[in-house]
RNA sequence: CGGGGAGUAGCGCAGGCCGGUAGCGCAUCUGGUUUGGGACCAGGGGGUCGCAGGUUCGAAUCCUGUCUCCCCGACCA
């Protein structure tokens, strides 16, 4: 295996490829499409998982579970959801095994056929709903704020790792509303925790906004997303909201009665992250010699590299390195020691920059003389001599820093990489050579939308939140416009 | 699903056209010397050549099928 990852300019589908596979995030598995997420990978995704339910809880939100599959029939109630799925839905239609009578191993027993066949669920929508109808009666059975943390298939005909599998883990929020308002505020309000998760966190400034028809969930009345800049200038949905409207309660005819007595359907909300937000993160901080992983997130926040000089100086240095780690521990850090003295320092320091933990603190006999560690920060690999003294406060400190010099860069090149557009060359050129969110004038028809889509590539990610109205000509066919909106390539 | 490339030791590859004892580097194991940016010396272990058929006295090599991965398109979070 060569030493260094393939440059980012090189070849930036295999730079992530590679950076997954020996970052020890994943592993492609014996299934077409589908990957095995390793202890690191999985790690990480625990410390978002964690995150994300605890301020699911704290929006008031409980976890619940709904099942794997769902029948067929379910999925065909929402004329658009089956419209938007059907494509890639993996169905079982056997529940039974049994030996090949021609003796060449194990066949699927025809005569177990299901009467209905199961959808292995895509997304819950359906099985949720039809369950909703049972759960919902009067106004004081709502607002009912359902999320589940579960894994779901879609058959994709191309994937690739954390960004597009077949099978991949997610939460899922269902939400059911007594009005349009009250759901549209929820709506909103989980985009809000989407956002700040990914920016405070992930350090991965995202744009908040709505999608187009055209780039709208399958049975939504609006989709709201947080949107990422990738460091190759392509687009990234981070995240989706979904105002249903009363799409669902119709489909599975979920009635509710009111304060005086009407009968009214409920109105629905949906919102999910995936495994996919570990692709995003990977593609915004790392760089050609690892991963560069948050902070806030890091499966391991600090790691000790000991450089022992000699037999004898050992026990002396991995004795204070487990003092200091405890100190660090006590504030919360988290720490690895690595302690093992066949592999060399330089090589331990490459390793733990391909992971991507965020500091390293090397000790050896010169630093225990002088009462100091070096200390390298990964973002930008600086290093720099501190003191043992208070050395778990200026860690923390430094963490602190680490997370927001991340969010700051990011941020930094996502502004770099907007350009503002008023002619089709332009926007063709920059789309070309420059990459990025283009902000362009859109006459709003999904036609011209689509039309682009054809002649360039680029989809609309989104018209932004607030977005500042202005009156100009829409980029493809000069029809008057009342508002620019954001254009890219997108993964 | 279409077009292109690939699958040989844990990893990276050579061999294949022209069938005849399966190789190299890294990793690993043992012993020793080492340790401030991917250590060195010596010795050792590890393979039904992706899988299944076929041709042949004999297949990593030729033929057919199939699975997986990568790149490019169509589809998508």
């Amino acid at each position: 295996m060569s030493k260094t990852l393939t440059t980012r300019k090189q070849d930036y589908s295999q730079w992530y490829n590679e950076l997954i596979l020996r970052g020890g995030l994943a592993d492609h598995s014996a299934v077409r499409g589908c990957m095995v997420i390793k202890p690191y990978g999985y790690a990480l995704w625990e410390n978002m998982r964690d995150e994300l339910d605890r301020q699911f809880k704290a929006t008031g939100h409980q976890n619940a579970y709904f099942p794997l599959f769902i029948p067929k029939s379910f999925l065909s109630k929402e004329a658009a959801h089956v419209d938007g799925f059907a494509k890639e839905c993996a169905v079982v239609t056997h529940y039974r095994l049994k030996n090949d009578p021609n003796g060449k191993g194990i066949i699927v027993d025809p005569e177990a056929k299901l009467e209905e066949e199961l959808i292995v669920r895509p997304t819950s929508e359906t099985i949720i709903w039809s369950t909703y109808k049972n759960w919902i009666q009067s106004y004081r059975d709502l607002p009912l704020l359902i999320n589940q943390w579960a894994n779901v298939v879609r058959w994709e005909m191309r994937t690739r790792l954390f960004l597009r599998t077949a099978e991949f883990l997610w939460q899922e929020g269902h939400t059911a509303h007594a009005s349009k308002e009250e759901a549209i505020e929820e709506t909103e309000r989980m985009l809000d925790v989407y956002a700040n998760f990914a920016e405070e966190y992930m350090a991965l400034p995202v744009i908040r906004g709505i999608k187009s028809p055209n780039e709208r969930f399958a049975g939504a009345e609006e989709t709201y997303c947080i949107e990422a800049l990738m460091q190759d200038g392509k687009a990234l949905q981070a995240g989706t909201s979904h105002f249903l409207g009363q799409n669902f309660a119709k489909a599975f005819d979920v009635k509710f009665s009111t304060k005086d007595n009407t009968e009214e359907y409920v109105w629905a909300t949906s919102w999910g992250v995936s495994t996919r937000l570990i692709g995003a993160l990977v593609m915004a901080h790392s760089d050609d010699e690892g991963l560069v992983l948050p902070p806030k997130i890091a499966p391991i926040q600090v790691v000790f590299v000991p450089i022992y000089k000699g037999p004898d100086s050992k026990p002396a240095i991995d004795a204070k390195i487990k003092e200091l780690a405890k100190q660090l521990q006590a504030k919360g850090v988290r720490v690895k020691m690595d302690l093992d003295d066949a592999a060399r320092p330089g090589w331990k320091f490459a390793e733990y920059e391909m992971q991507g933990i965020p500091v390293r603190i090397a000790l050896g006999a010169r630093d225990m003389e002088n009462n100091q560690v070096e200390v390298a920060r990964r973002d930008t690999k600086e290093k720099q001599v501190m003191s043992m003294d208070n050395l778990d406060s200026h860690i923390v400190d430094l963490l602190s820093a680490i997370q927001n010099n991340l969010f700051d860069r990011a941020q930094q090149f996502r502004t770099a990489m907007t350009t503002e557009v008023t002619t089709w060359e332009e926007f063709v050129d920059v789309l070309d050579n420059k990459t990025g969110f283009v902000s362009a004038h859109w006459d709003g028809t999904p036609e011209t939308e689509e039309k682009i889509k054809e002649l360039t590539k680029a989809t609309i990610r989104c018209i932004p939140l607030n977005n500042k109205l202005e009156a100009g000509k829409c980029i493809l066919t000069g029809n008057p416009s009342t508002q620019r909106v954001l254009f890219a390539r997108a993964y």
